[in-house]
DNA sequence: GGCAACGTGTTGCTTGGCAGAACATCTACG
DNA sequence: CGTAGATGTTCTGCCAAGCAACACGTTGCC
């Protein structure tokens, strides 16, 4: 093992490192996003529309409800998210992107596509649409292993009272 | 790409999910190594007897100097490492694995990599060599954007002064 | 109506990691 | 020898994150 002349890196090391770099593209690519990529995230995921409430998105993004808490605050402050009362459940509130928080996200999202993009630049195009696939089902199949998060399978009926 | 019945995630939220159940999955495996999965990278890397100095170490784990020096100290408490004074130059300090320290990390690996397999779970075993195979080319890639990190290419000529 | 449970927001505490400055030691170069 | 630069250590401050606890409004159940 040791005296291969190549590779033997941790895997945890390479996403350590696929991880800072991707952090530190994205961070400079948006730049004046609230909370930087953590903002991103969370954008995203507003947009997506799914998350009927606070508690689902923030076990969706795998970060605390207190914090979400200021993350959605300077993301309304921003103009780019609104919290929408439910009115079947007046306790939850939606978040939704805005009209600016829509275009800003889809803006983003080009730019943040290019740097993965770059960032795989290792990596054939068949090859780093094979990786995005086996990282997504990783990624999904981790919600059965830490059911807590769920992050994959939305509960759908609770979208169904909210929209 | 918005209408599709699935996925949809954002890869940096793959990303993010795939390193928290990483990292809690080793954190539990490994139980009392001093810091957790940062002392886990630090201890594989320095057992790779790769990375000649404190520095190397630390532009290798992406971490800071003054950071490392805080890990160092804690493995060397716990007997899993010492720091060799090179004699070329008494400035630099190499961190090597004691005996125990190897075996301790042989045992750790092993521990890991189970997990590790477990995690990719979702993947059929042809995939997972592929997938880890190809993080690892776009992790020592990233080394050619972010010059400053140089992870997979070390020095070599420094070695042979301190071996 | 009363009570428990839930979603959210707020506060405070703690931890961890990073960054910067200052310092000691050592090497390299005149 | 003296100076400049490199390595490592220590100290300090800072910021982000997580956790716990509480308050408030709401819902559901009895």
């Amino acid at each position: 093992m040791s005296d291969e002349p190549v590779a033997n890196h941790t895997f945890g090391w390479t996403l350590g490192v696929l991880l800072r770099a991707y952090q530190s593209t994205v961070v400079t690519v948006i730049g004046d996003l609230p909370h930087g990529q953590r903002g991103y995230q969370t954008l995203a995921a507003v947009v997506s529309g799914r998350h009927p409430t606070q508690l689902a998105l923030a076990s969706y993004l795998g970060i605390d409800r207190t914090v979400l808490t200021y993350l959605v605050d300077d993301l309304v402050e921003a103009g780019l998210v609104e919290r929408r009362l439910n009115p079947n459940d007046r306790r939850q509130r939606r978040i939704v992107a805005t009209d600016k928080g829509e275009r800003v996200y889809k803006e983003l999202e080009r730019r943040v596509s290019e740097a993965e993009d770059h960032l795989l630049g290792a990596l054939s195009p068949d090859e780093r649409t094979a990786f995005k696939d086996m990282l997504q089902r990783t990624a999904c199949a981790v919600s059965d292993i830490e059911p807590a998060k769920d992050p994959c399978q939305v509960a759908e009926e609770m979208l169904s009272d909210g929209g």
